[in-house]
RNA sequence: CGGGGCGUAGCGCAGCCUGGUAGCGCAUCUGCUUUGGGAGCAGAGGGUCGGUGGUUCGAAUCCACUCGCCCCGACCA
């Protein structure tokens, strides 16, 4: 294997692909817009799976499962869902060798068929909240894909959750956005804007979107999670009724939310770099590599050992392998682990044997560090925890190095170009300034920050007054 | 759907313009020497040149049609 990434700065979509496909995480399908996650994509998928998984069940949610399949009708009750969803909906149309007497879609998301069912499941207040996610996957037929970031079949969680009033929806709507931030924060290394989508950017069927957004190195922003405050939307297409308290009727509040396996996207671009993957501790199916180097069979033998039981200390408290094929060499070994993003390496030869330590190098800079074999435990926790708040550290210096204050609309769209990143701006509220900006910039707003943003200042745009500030960016 | 590019060995490519029966690097296999940043030498195996049709004595090469993929734009997590 000689050199094979595609180096960041001559061409970024090319260096993506390159990261994606030779770290192995992921393969093009035979189908057009598909992809394969192979096992270090989905072991770190497994990962996320794991940690959000936690979060869920501790805020009082239960995983269930819904059919892929869903009657074709079901989609249309919702006005504005059908309006957003259909043009990109896989649609069955034959089974058993014979035509369907009604098309069955294949989950573009699950709104209406998890409603239709709490319709049924939900009479009382007593059977309130409803606290519902699934881990599945879903198919949009994009007319553009990219490997992780936009793919026609992808896998994701979605919550569906019914309350017995506007407040608690709302309330669940931001605890889910917060889990969010926080898990892509701490365990992504990867800090974001969150705040409110603007009513064109809104789910098809949702009161309220929120999101969280990340900005990734070539100064675009990419949505990383959305929480939805669906109102009495579907309740009211799909009659999910119960019965209050003082005995009247009423339809549930309902919320909805989601991340995706484009949040692995989202990690290659944030931490890669021109050496292939660099995952955060965290997240990192395997945390620590143990490279051996030996050139005599005595070397060998001695030195296997001392892996070995070095595997057998950490194991306990790390994800830790030791790499004992006598057929690469250290050099290659070396280049593989870094290509496949692991935190950190131990090397152990014959020099270290001597002074009975190992060679700790970290992937984000090679920064090489002794650690005593007596210490190897500590110093391990100590080195990973230290990679990744600096992991963190230094993608927030980034956000924080490219959020800029646009107030000339001119001297915005020069800024875009150059340099890119989120802009805050001032933005009168009207759907045609909004319009205006995507259509002449390409840019868009990504979203309205829920605090810290009340000023008085001039809409970007046509100068009006306004009362807040907005983030924007070109996204993915 | 528009623009661009590409389909030749497992991977990356050359050959095509100017037709003559397929080559290079990496990988794989065997052997020996190697191992602290992608080791060296010697040998071996591996291809209906995306598909269909046409031109020709002869097509990877020329012509027509067709399929697929990637990249850039319009829609989107």
């Amino acid at each position: 294997m000689a050199k094979v990434i595609t180096p960041r700065s001559e061409d970024y979509s090319r260096w993506y692909t390159d990261v994606v496909t030779q770290s192995q995480m992921a393969d093009y399908s035979p189908v057009k817009g598909c992809m394969v996650i192979r096992p270090l994509g989905y072991s770190v998928w497994e990962g996320m799976q794991r940690e959000l998984d936690a979060r869920f069940k501790e805020t009082g949610h239960q995983n269930a499962y819904f059919p892929l399949f869903i009657p074709e009708s079901y989609l249309h009750k919702e006005a504005k869902h059908v309006e957003g969803f259909a043009p990109e909906c896989a649609v069955v149309t034959h089974g058993g060798g014979k035509k369907l007497e009604e098309p069955l879609v294949v989950r573009p998301t699950s709104e209406t068929i998890i409603y239709a069912m709490y319709a049924k499941w939900i009479r009382s207040y007593r059977d309130l909240p409803v606290l519902i996610n699934q881990w599945a996957n879903v198919v949009r037929w994009e007319m553009r894909t990219r490997l992780f970031l936009r793919t026609t079949e992808f896998l994701w969680q979605e919550g569906h959750t019914a309350h017995a009033t506007e407040a608690e929806a709302e309330d669940e709507a931001l605890r889910i956005l917060e889990i969010y931030r926080r898990f892509v924060e701490d365990h992504m290394a990867t800090p974001v804007y969150t705040g409110l989508k603007t009513e064109s950017e809104k789910f098809a069927g949702a009161l309220r979107t929120y999101c969280i957004e990340a900005l990734m190195p070539d100064g675009k922003a990419l949505q990383a999670g959305t929480s939805h405050n669906l109102g009495q939307n579907f309740s009211k297409a799909f009659e999910v009724k119960f019965q209050t308290q003082e005995g009247d009727w009423a339809h549930v509040w309902q919320t909805s939310w989601g991340v995706s396996t484009r949040l692995i996207g989202a990690l290659v671009m944030e931490h890669g770099d021109d050496n292939g993957l660099s995952l955060p501790p965290r997240l990192a199916p395997v945390q620590v590599v143990i490279v051996p180097i030996w050139k005599t069979d005595e070397e060998k033998r001695r030195i296997a050992e001392v892996a070995r039981l070095a595997v057998e200390e950490l194991k306990g408290a790390f994800r830790v392998q030791a790499d004992l094929r006598d057929e690469v060499s250290p050099g290659w070994k070396f280049n593989e682990w870094e290509l496949k993003g692991v935190p950190l390496r131990l090397e152990i030869g014959p020099k270290d044997l001597e002074k009975d330590q190992f060679l700790a190098v970290r992937r984000t800079d090679r920064k090489k560090t002794p650690v005593p074999r007596g210490a190897l435990v500590a110093r391990t926790g100590a080195l990973l925890e230290e990679i990744q708040s600096e992991m963190l550290e230094k993608a927030r210096a980034f956000l924080r190095q490219n959020t800029r204050d646009a107030t000339d609309y001119t001297a915005f769209k020069k800024a875009l170009d150059e340099v890119g990143g989120f802009f805050r701006a001032h933005w009168c509220g009207s759907p045609e300034c909004e319009r205006r900006i995507k259509d002449e910039t390409k840019a868009t707003i990504r979203c309205i920050p829920l605090e810290g943003n009340r000023e008085e200042g001039r809409c970007l745009i046509c100068g009006a007054r306004s009362a807040r500030w907005v983030y924007l960016a070109r996204a993915y």
